[in-house]
DNA sequence: AGTGGGACCTGTCCGC
DNA sequence: TGCGGACAGGTCCCAC
């Protein structure tokens, strides 16, 4: 599910929930996902309160008020829900969203709301490529998992002469480039063919080709920034893609995977007004890329 | 240094 | 109906 407009949905979605909560205790199902859990992990969050939660890149940043930052990273398949007493149901009894395969349910967090109202976040994650850890909060920019990051698609820092500049000299793909997170952090597979696609930009055009000159590669420089935010936004507007089974934390589903142009559309026809192309997939450093050989060049 | 490819896992879908 | 292979939203690691 999860590149930045899935986890900033996530994170919208547990929001509520989760901030201003005492976690009361952790239930931790197995030693590992991707990487081993932290030591103590259970132990570190329990009886200590949520102060904030953040986004960062594909990351998901809950701020712990022992000064501890818990690191989510939902991987390929992780997804969050929320667990309430439901109105009308027996007391006590969990029974909201339930669980479709709950031996990936890995990591439950039991929680006191800030409204003092009893409250579980539950991790599930089939294919176990995501991960939790564990850092104190003055050592995370540091820390090998943000140290390198690029820069927010989101933020204010993209630019069609920040794109240029990070782009210079580069000999790999555009489409590569773009997946680059030491560069940009955030987006993925989906939303960089989305957005070369708004660009009306081959996937397979040099990087570097964006950099050089004043006239017309700038321009696709500044239209390709403006493109990437454009699709993120419209993205977080329809709450996210649901892919496979994928829903947000309150269970239900976003919808913007019926806005995909040319994602997972191979075969279909090119959804620009006056383009007769179909769209077509190849492969790019093992990844499936669509895109339309008609408009985009 | 920068790049491409394989590996990590499980589930699902498609063709035989 | 069953079975094998391809494929899936991410990212780390290791050869070139």
């Amino acid at each position: 599910m999860p590149e930045l407009p899935e986890v900033e949905t996530v994170k919208r979605g547990l929001a509520p929930t989760f901030e201003g909560a005492k976690i009361s205790s952790v239930d931790q199902n197995r030693p590992d996902l991707r990487f081993p859990f932290p030591e103590n992990f259970s132990k570190r969050l329990s009886g200590h309160r949520v102060t904030t939660l953040s986004r960062r890149s594909k990351y998901l940043l809950a701020d712990i008020d022992s000064g501890d930052v818990l690191i989510m990273h939902l991987g390929m398949s992780g997804s969050f829900r929320i667990e309430n007493d439901v109105l009308g149901e027996t007391p006590g009894e969990f029974s909201h969203a339930r669980s479709k395969n709950p031996k990936h349910d890995h990591v439950v967090f039991h929680l006191q709301t800030q409204e003092n109202t009893p409250a579980r976040i539950v991790y599930n994650d089939p294919r176990r490529f995501g991960f939790m850890d564990l850092i104190a909060r003055p050592k995370l920019s540091d820390h090998a998992y943000f140290k390198d990051l690029g820069l927010e698609p989101l933020g204010n820092d993209l630019s069609g002469e920040t794109l240029a500049q990070l782009f210079a000299g580069r000999k790999s793909p555009l489409k590569a480039a773009l997946l680059n997170q030491k560069l940009i952090a955030g987006l993925g597979n989906i939303y960089v063919c989305e957005a070369l696609w708004r660009t009306g930009l081959s996937p397979k055009r040099v990087a570097g080709s964006l950099a050089t000159g004043t006239g017309k590669p700038k321009q696709k420089a500044n239209e390709l920034a403006a493109h990437i935010r454009s699709t993120l936004e419209d993205a977080i507007k329809a709450g996210g893609s649901s892919l496979k089974d994928h829903t947000q934390a309150d269970g239900s589903l976003g919808y913007f995977q019926h806005s995909f142009a040319v994602y997972d559309r191979e075969g279909e026809a090119c959804r620009k007004p006056e383009c007769s192309g179909t769209v077509s997939r190849l492969v790019q450093s093992n990844r499936s890329t669509f895109y339309c050989p008609r408009c985009q060049t």
